[in-house]
DNA sequence: ATCGGCGATTGAAAGGTTTCAATTGGCGAT
DNA sequence: ATCGCCAATTGAAACCTTTCAATCGCCGAT
């Protein structure tokens, strides 16, 4: 069979493999294959040469066939909670861009905080071999992770702690969020403060509220409300915030700290028609730092979550575990910043 | 080996095969595979049994080999332009649902606007011989496609037009939209109409601007004026609003069309900034209608794309390729819808 | 009792790449 | 001139599933 032939069956379907390559280009497969994965094995001339035959062949590797008999996938998959949620597609892009230099694919999924559309996911990714895992669990998935990892899966939990020392973890300090924030919204001399989210079962909002406590015990004359949502969007803002609004003017909060940044954004709407001047009456304070934070009608202060730091740190963490399983387990806690803007009277 | 040996393999890593149902559950290895894709041509007493060895042993499919045997991946790749901007991850969910349907798998990958990695990731899904592919294209890619579908990956083009009448494709009618706005705006009032976005290069710009055009061409005493911006983000939005406000007040608009909503709240921001009062001295109008129009400080009016119905009739249209690759390409044009709200006196 | 037919099952081939033990060829050292 | 070594290359096995032609076994019809 002649080069051109080769072409012209690539053109009618068929799509050209090593050994098509190979015959065309005088070598066996062996070296092909080397030419592909150890270029430095190859003598310079047969290198070129195979190179050439490649791009004049249109050869594309069939990464099913690597994939057989590697044994895994290169792919990585990730369960994240919310794609609608800004602050999970800012991590999922700090992955995708570290992946990107490696070459490896991401297979995105999203659970939508339902632990049945993350056990689909987890199936998904078992039947595909994806070498690696980074999930931020949402149902009772431990055994089944550990099941990933025996058969050769490496996990890394992100945006949330394990508590077991089993799987390596990357996670943001919501304690000192939660100080940050307080601290913030004192230290401006706001005396009646209120923290709008939940559900209250969440470590998150367990901790960033034990943060914000820790700092208003510390400030005699200072209070801090909690008021629980059931989820943590706009709307759950508005409510909050309707709530509050309710309240008799002298019990009114003149500072509220959101769970999240659309939480913040829900207030923010609820105070502006309500007539209530942001930051002159109430302050608002928002957590996560996503970009509509900053695109608000009235900025939004905020305490950034380092979201693409985030990402890029768990895959480095999943990364090193594919290459070498041994690794340590690791839990890697990133630290949160002030964002003042003109919500809290910046 | 006994079935307990088995098990016990699996245990130490190496996965359970086919083989190794078929020998555990005294069948051969056909036999098993009729089980997993052809239940109906297997006995009831056969299909049960060997399906309670798959559960005992745990047996998860190999889908490498699957593709390998088939040629062809059942995973579907998606290039989106922008996913920190939530049109495009709305349109994704509605494309990850039909599939989840249909359990495929789909890969995303984010070009954000830059030619190379849409190439890149063009590549990727070459290799991945993904069995279709839904992409809303950047660069020249019309060559790379037309050698993709030779392959065997069908192509459904998203949130544009080809011309060519090679692939189909689904888009919303962007004149419409364009139309739909401006009657909206002159039809409360408004006279001196603003359109903000960029670049002009944008099929959608262009549509956009032509529908208001075509609406005050037909409004004697109305006029619209043009700010062309580089991108289309807040910031854009910022500046374009700035630009407006420098303009001597007789001269300055009384309503702003933005190109996207993005665009829209940084309008707002703006304004609000400046104490210019929404909707009473200006009206703003956004475009698409995502989350975060209707959480705005001063909810958003905007033109509502119906996003996730895109995402699902390309998905269908890509669905139905595959099946059958001699289907008739279609070009299906959805239809926009304006949703008022406060911006604009709503 | 035999045969035809049919549903159920079998078993081997195929798919494309990687790996690795084996082979080749060439060169320097003796 | 010969040997040994090393770099380069080879070629077959292995990865796991699906497919399909071939076979088996059974039942009803003759």
């Amino acid at each position: 069979m002649t080069t051109s032939e080769i072409a012209r069956a690539g053109e009618q379907g068929r799509s050209v493999s090593v050994k098509d390559v190979a015959s065309a280009a005088g070598v066996s497969v062996g070296t092909v294959s080397n030419v592909l994965n150890r270029p430095e094995k190859v003598s310079p001339a047969t290198l070129e040469h195979v190179q050439r035959v490649i791009g004049e062949l249109g050869f594309i590797r069939n990464d099913a066939a690597r994939q057989l008999r590697a044994g895994t996938n290169r792919a990585i998959g990730m369960v994240v909670l919310d794609v609608r949620n800004p602050f999970f597609t800012d991590v999922a892009r700090g992955v995708e861009l570290r992946l990107g230099e490696h070459r490896r694919p991401l297979i995105l999924g999203s659970s939508g905080q339902d632990a049945e559309r993350e056990s689909t996911y987890l199936d998904l990714f078992e039947e595909q071999r994806v070498s690696g895992l980074l999930i931020s669990p949402v149902g009772k998935v431990l055994p089944r992770l550990r099941r990933l990892r025996e058969r050769g899966t490496q996990v890394v939990v992100v945006d949330r702690r394990t508590g077991s020392r089993e799987f390596s973890s990357v996670a943001v300090d919501d304690v000192l969020g939660g100080r940050l924030a307080a601290t913030h919204l004192v230290g401006t001399g706001r005396r009646r403060l209120a923290f709008i989210g939940g559900p209250h079962g969440l470590t998150q909002i367990k901790h960033r509220l034990r943060g914000a406590e820790s700092v208003v015990a510390d400030h005699p004359g200072t209070s801090l409300r909690f008021v629980e949502t059931a989820t943590m969007d706009a709307d759950a803002g508005r409510q909050g915030a309707e709530s509050l609004l309710a309240l008799p003017a002298r019990e009114r909060p003149d500072a509220i700290f959101a769970a999240n940044d659309l939480v913040a954004l829900g207030v923010l709407q609820a105070l502006t028609l309500a007539g209530v001047r942001v930051p002159d009456d109430v302050a608002i304070l928002g957590y996560d730092d996503i970009d509509f934070a900053a695109s608000a009608a009235i900025p939004l202060s905020s305490i950034r979550q380092p979201r693409a730091e985030m990402g890029e740190v768990a895959t480095d963490l999943l990364l090193a575990a594919i290459e070498d399983p041994a690794v340590q387990v690791r839990d890697i806690v990133l630290e949160p910043e002030l964002v003042v803007r003109r919500s809290t009277g910046g």
